[in-house]
DNA sequence: CGTATGTTTATTATTATTAAAGACAGTGAG
DNA sequence: CTCACTGTCTTTAATAATAATAAACATACG
């Protein structure tokens, strides 16, 4: 019960490698000396040498610690399975979510979810609270979790939402001086969307990741955490839900290139408004392909 | 140990004076009628019934439920202190950084915040995680958290944000039919506004919430949950500041409301662009003003 | 045969407990 | 003397254990 002793372990385990690299009969450094070496505090250090000193590796005395013997395979001890921690876990979530096709409306199983992920239970608990802050999932009156996000609604409003942060990036992007980085990665992904254009039978399954690192492209030059922020949530369940909707996938994908192309050649231009316009009108075409995959899988509210 | 048993405990007393309402000698409904009556399982109802046949209130017999005497005083049972829940917690937690003026960079200790709330560490550490979705707070690296936001980089992206989302309301106000609500609501905020004007040099202060109110009027024609989300969280941080700075109040006070009034006019006009000017300038004062006030007041990094 | 009750299982909220961090004071070598 | 080092103690956060609850299932009664 209670905590686990991975960083106790670690240290432990680092020490016996750093006692084997030094000689026989040498001193070892100051309690605060390997503290700050190996990155925990003195209390983790003292246990560990306090183990050491048991299994005749070395001998406190007072301030010395002398090395006495090598250290063998059975010393060296097994800590507990490592959890992962909240950042690892928001893309598995999201994930299980996108691969199970997990519908709204689903109560969401701490206790289980916890297992199946290798999380503690409190992780998963403080990862919701963070997620309800978007409405993607609400806690129950009584306790629980019901995942409620990724509804036709969310879906409009999240959309809308999207346009005006783009359209705010689109804007200042068109008035950056020709020196600035992003006109040569617009030039690399132009050449990208051509590429893909010419072999878009084959390949279209290509787009959804093009399309994520040209929006991405885009809204990098407003350096804001706010913008960043919803820029994770928006590019998920954008690229979820299209990965739902197979029809059309092909034209639909060869639209978009267009759309994307025509709006580098627009923000080229240094027109604003012929860029905004040409913003507007692709991220319109999302969100109406965002809304037909939402009814082909009925998962709508 | 273990979770309170108030849902038990509140229960049972319910259902105490059920029964004080009904003659002795009657039968209690079923157990699945008293659950869905009381809006609990039944496996509380069942505690609560079992406690009752122990002291000699009912009889259960069977699918017999008898009642068998009055209840008293001392059957009564006390609940355990209830904690606050999440929602208590955001303007508790706020007001309390607000108040005590509390520097970016503070450690929050959860142990002695969640006694001094009367919540759940745990409910503390949610509410925490669900904050560090907008930075306010930062996880440390091992375990803790530090209260991170109002520095003043935070405070820039943020007023740029608000522009952001504002100016999209402003926009798409211009454009709703005369019948809509908000022109009625912009009438009546006018008329607050020029009656505070009249009386500016005395009730200066009285401005704070008349803001709050104007600017969350021009966002209320936008309905999405996530510029509310949004809202919120400016408008805190907003309100926050401007209460430290108190310098030039009174003439920064009369000065955003001439910018309000204008603002009423240009949408009034129903000309975008001049709305979109007078909204954008309005907005800028109010970024320089959260500068100047984190400056003076050494908060900043 | 349907409704009510008895029983079991699953799941959550909260406490108790331990690991770790850090503070403080004492000690001894230079 | 003093400064780095160690011994001890306090505080804090992460996790396991646990009681309370909900829900599912099985059984019995009318």
């Amino acid at each position: 019960m209670a905590r686990t002793n991975t960083r106790f372990v670690e240290a432990h385990n680092e020490l016996l490698t750093l006692c084997d690299k030094m000689e026989i009969g040498d001193f070892l450094p100051s309690e605060n000396a390997l503290s700050s070496q190996l990155g925990v505090s003195r209390t983790v250090i003292r246990s560990a040498l306090a183990r050491l000193d048991e299994l005749a590796i070395i001998a406190l005395d007072g301030r010395e610690k002398i090395i006495k013997r090598r250290s063998a395979k059975d010393d060296r001890l097994d800590g507990p399975p490592v959890l992962l921690g909240i950042e690892e876990l928001e893309s598995r979530f999201l994930d299980w979510v996108l691969r199970m096709d997990v519908p709204p409306g689903t109560v969401l199983n701490v206790a289980q979810l916890s297992k199946d992920f290798s999380v503690a239970t409190h992780t998963l608990q403080e990862f919701f609270s963070s997620l309800s802050r978007f409405g993607i999932v609400v806690r129950r009156p009584r306790g629980g979790w019901v995942l409620h996000g990724f509804t036709k609604n969310y879906a409009v409003e999240l959309s809308d939402f999207r346009t005006v942060l783009e359209l705010n990036s689109v804007r200042h992007l068109a008035t950056l001086p020709p020196e600035h980085d992003i006109w040569a990665r617009l030039d690399d992904l132009e050449q990208e969307h051509l590429s893909l254009l010419e072999r878009i039978d084959e390949d279209f399954h290509d787009f959804s990741p093009l399309d994520e690192k040209f929006h991405a492209a885009i809204n990098s030059v407003v350096t804001n955490r706010f913008v960043k922020e919803f820029q994770k949530i928006i590019s998920l369940v954008f690229h979820y839900h299209f990965q739902w909707n197979k029809t059309h996938e092909r034209d639909r994908n060869e639209d978009a290139i267009r759309e994307h192309l025509t709006l580098i050649e627009a923000l080229r231009s240094r027109d604003a408004d012929k860029a905004e316009a040409a913003a507007r009108r692709h991220l319109a075409t999302s969100k109406q392909t965002l809304l037909t995959s939402l009814e082909t899988n009925r998962h709508a509210t």
